[in-house]
DNA sequence: GATTATCGTTAGCCCAGCTAACGATCTCAG
DNA sequence: CTGAGATCGTTAGCTGGGCTAACGATAATC
């Protein structure tokens, strides 16, 4: 966080803000707070396509994971199964994803993407990716390479959270 | 509107694919799960120490930010008012932080942070990092550094998103 | 055939976000 | 000095995501 308010004048104490982390604590801070902050903005956008980000993500591994059950998209969010059957019964609802019964074992419930739950996520996507786009199109092609890197070592540190589980 | 210049393929991306970030399309993509499914991590370690994401966040912003008003921090956090009223209200029944009433603009509510806030911010901290510090001790040097990097460029994005409006 | 395990749902809780509406206060025109 | 308007924080009420506990239906096993 620090991104102070509205009195920049009087730099308070504050640990440097625009300085690198040059230790663990204010890299997990700052990490932190850009998640955070990143999601908020990205709710915006989500909100303008109906889809809050749970859903979007859910939706996501669907479309590109193929048909799945309810228990292993819970597992792939990272969710409890409750959690998933709301976060499924909404897309349902909009007619984005459908929910079919496996003949073979009924206790198991298949979860398709729609066609038009395909459509709403690419123009979600579109729309997402063009403001991120024209945020990031500020950025310089090497640091653009840089960012993109680093999502992968994100992917690592949260692979490895998961694993040794808090 | 500029419209990102390709369409995106029918590229297999699933969450767990550990491809490259080629386009933008993949980057916006994979940083939107990247940050969710870090902040899920997160929570887990936030409901030990009793403080939730935004809780913490916000806490963070009154301790090293100095005492501001309600008003000032749902700005900095990014939110409505109302919002930061309840996250608030959660943070004083904690005893971290307290209410004082300005005197000369009894509309005002300051938002100051008490000795046991800025105890359980730290001690919060030193749990989430000792947490972050192991997943991200298996990075060597260079990658750290690189991720924190990226870290600073996220941040600009992110403002840059901020400042164009949603 | 009876027990045990698995799957998804329901119920019920808490928190985070929003808008709308409101009371209290301050400001400022007249 | 007074009354209209602006500003601040709160309350009320909605949506939605996260959890645990408990349950019914079905499979698997003995």
């Amino acid at each position: 966080m620090r991104i102070a308010a509205k009195k920049p004048r009087s730099t308070r104490i504050r640990s440097p803000a625009p300085a690198a982390a040059h230790n663990l604590h204010s890299l997990a801070d700052q990490l932190h707070s850009a998640a955070i902050h990143l999601l908020r903005q990205l709710r915006k956008e989500d909100d303008a396509s109906g889809l809050s980000a749970p859903r979007l993500s859910a939706l996501s591994v669907v479309v590109f994971g193929g048909p799945l059950t309810l228990g292993e998209l819970a597992r792939a969010e990272q969710v409890k199964p409750p959690t998933m059957t709301r976060i499924v019964t909404g897309l349902e609802k909009d007619g984005l994803v459908e929910r079919k019964d496996d003949p073979r074992d009924k206790r198991l419930t298949h979860i398709e993407s729609t066609p038009k739950g395909r459509k709403v996520l690419a123009a979600g996507r579109a729309h997402r990716v063009e403001r991120l786009a024209s945020a990031v199109g500020k950025l310089e092609g090497k640091e653009l390479a840089e960012l993109s890197r680093a999502v992968q070592l994100l992917r690592e540190v949260i692979v490895s959270m998961r694993g040794e589980q808090a």
